[in-house]
DNA sequence: ATTTAGCACTCAGGAATAACGAGTGCTAAG
DNA sequence: CTTAGCACTCGTTATTCCTGAGTGCTAAAT
């Protein structure tokens, strides 16, 4: 990408209308159409042009007598130097403010939701990760008694997340004695991660019922924060379904087992991103793994608080409307940055 | 369904030969094939025999001079009185055992990796809900500052269902005051549901935070025992893409549609299930959902403890395994009540 | 009375062919 | 260097024809 030829005007000019016309229409753009798009050069004129831009890899010609079709090179030359970043139109944000407004107040809701109004506004698959946790912390937690012999361990977590587990105790005891352990646990254990509450654990043999809640505590926090961040949610197949790219249903199901598969996703996601740039866009061939040859993502993290969020990301085809996706991923970014920060408090 | 026209012997065998043959080849079957299949009538005998079966709609004849294929209602007269349920065979169980067996420790984990298994393993779309809670009634809760003018209200429900709600307070307070109020709380609605709750409210006018956070509860109580299942996951969506009958595109949008809006998926789980079978099958336009009518579910609930739990179901074309997605889905949800249970308690 | 062989008929699907037209590359004139 | 003109290419679509699996019906066999 940094090895990219340049251009002259006039080629540029052409090749950012080959871009525009075919992602519109889907169908590969003739000299004809240009000349009439463009109303600065006669159709021959452009025929030339285009000749050269198939010869530096910029464009495609399916067959011989058809229209031209950006390559992967096309679509990167036009998002790194010709696309026109826009902000997001004030329709557009009409439209997307109200639905990201009532957020759920649990951090999956945060992401289903998110998902879901991004999928519907750039009609393509959405893609949203949770925060990267660095394990999850207890903010506070209580023990309700079941029975004498089990009690129930509910914990709320860094994020709001709400947890519980069942304990079966190794001695009987009442609400009145797990009120009592609570209390303390939860001036002892307030904002400790796995790793801190594991070290707390074992300190006073003389009370084993608290050294084995403790131990329990610690191995859930342990499991959670395993899973907590591979926590990624993917909305909107269905839109994939009316691109004309993916009639054929074969590409379809290829696409389908990298993102069905959350590990498979997560590695793409964290491979893909470029922490330099505010949008990362990755183009067929660039996500370096061939089911995805003929697919584009759009990735951009969201920040909770002063630290690093998660990926909020449009999975679509090549042909995909880069300079209207963008500041939408990125406007849903912002909202999934806030919210979670207000959830997480 | 109750007015099923009765069978002679020969018609059945033939009605199951159909279906057999069809489900496992996606072709119409002709009288040749069965002939060879049976092996105990000539051709001719069960062509007559075929076009009965027609009249009396239990076989759809594509066209003039092609087989026959079963009709929604002949699936149905097969999945009534001619289908062996047989048991999960060894082998199946020995692969779907271990899969299952470690299961995460959280309610979504153990959702989402049933879905994955279920839909590896019957090759089709899966889908599994959370637990319904039964009474919305209070049995423990908590109060969790979060900063001085909101709070998390966490609530213990008849179940162990652990649910939170952010609170914005109308004055300041602490995590002191706030525990001193969860403490009178719980001992003043224990065991109260929504309009037991909303009774008490306002009670106490000098104490207006109390009287605030009484409503909020009960606001919350009223909706969230209205809600439905909220908790809705389904996966193997690409599985759907390499059976024939989705080959056109189109079909599987319509699918998605219902499917991927969770509501919609509710409340079609909720009017299809029958509680008096151990296995519910609703056959195509059974669904009464018009973007499904080629398609079939295969549906059963778990059990946490003595209640019942959620729903664990399979979507498919109507050409489906019955006889071996039921006892698949029975096995799934099996491991999925018990793993429920041991999270829950 | 039921079952079966035989046979003419139907019709979707595939292969072969033809017509179409969008778009090209090249050439020669402006 | 640009542009009009023109012969040519080749994928797409429509048309036709053929094939064969499968049928319904009839008449003979059981």
């Amino acid at each position: 990408m940094e090895s990219a030829i340049p251009l002259d005007t006039r080629k540029e000019r052409i090749l950012k209308a080959v871009v525009s016309d075919y992602t519109a229409t889907g169908v590969p753009v003739g000299s004809h159409a240009l000349a009439v798009h463009l109303a600065s050069w006669s159709a021959a004129t452009i025929r030339n042009e285009l000749a050269t831009l198939v010869d530096v890899g910029y464009l495609l010609q399916p067959h011989t007598s058809a229209g031209r079709v950006p390559s992967d090179l096309g679509y990167r030359y036009y998002v790194d130097f010709l696309m026109d970043d826009v902000a997001l139109p004030g329709a557009a944000r009409r439209q997307l403010a109200p639905l990201l407004a009532l957020m759920p107040q649990d951090l999956e809701g945060v992401l289903e939701t998110a998902a879901q109004v991004l999928a519907a506004a750039v009609d393509a698959l959405s893609i949203v990760t949770g925060p990267r946790t660095g394990g999850a912390a207890i903010k506070h937690l209580d023990l309700v008694s079941l029975d004498p012999a089990h009690a129930l361990l509910v914990m709320v977590l860094e994020g709001n997340v709400v947890r519980q587990h069942t304990l079966v105790l190794s001695r009987e005891s009442d609400q009145d004695e797990l009120s009592r352990l609570a209390g303390r646990l939860n001036a002892e254990l307030r904002g400790l991660d796995a790793t801190q509450v594991a070290r707390f654990a074992g300190d006073d043999p003389r009370e084993p019922l608290l050294a084995e809640i403790v131990a329990a505590i610690a191995a859930f926090l342990r499991t959670f924060s395993a899973r907590q961040d591979t926590l990624i949610v993917h909305d909107g197949v269905r839109n994939l379904l009316h691109q004309p790219e993916f009639e054929d249903v074969q590409r379809l199901e290829q696409v389908l087992e990298v993102v069905e598969e959350d590990r498979l996703l997560g590695e793409l996601l964290a491979a893909a991103f470029d922490p330099a740039r505010p949008v990362t866009v990755v183009i067929g061939t660039e996500t370096r793994i061939s089911q995805l040859r003929s697919c584009s993502l759009v990735l951009t993290t969201y920040r909770v608080g002063e630290s690093r969020g998660g990926t909020v990301g449009v999975l679509g085809p090549t042909r995909m409307r880069y300079e209207q996706v963008a500041p939408r991923v990125r406007f849903v970014a912002d909202r999934v940055g806030s919210a979670i920060s207000r959830v997480m408090s």
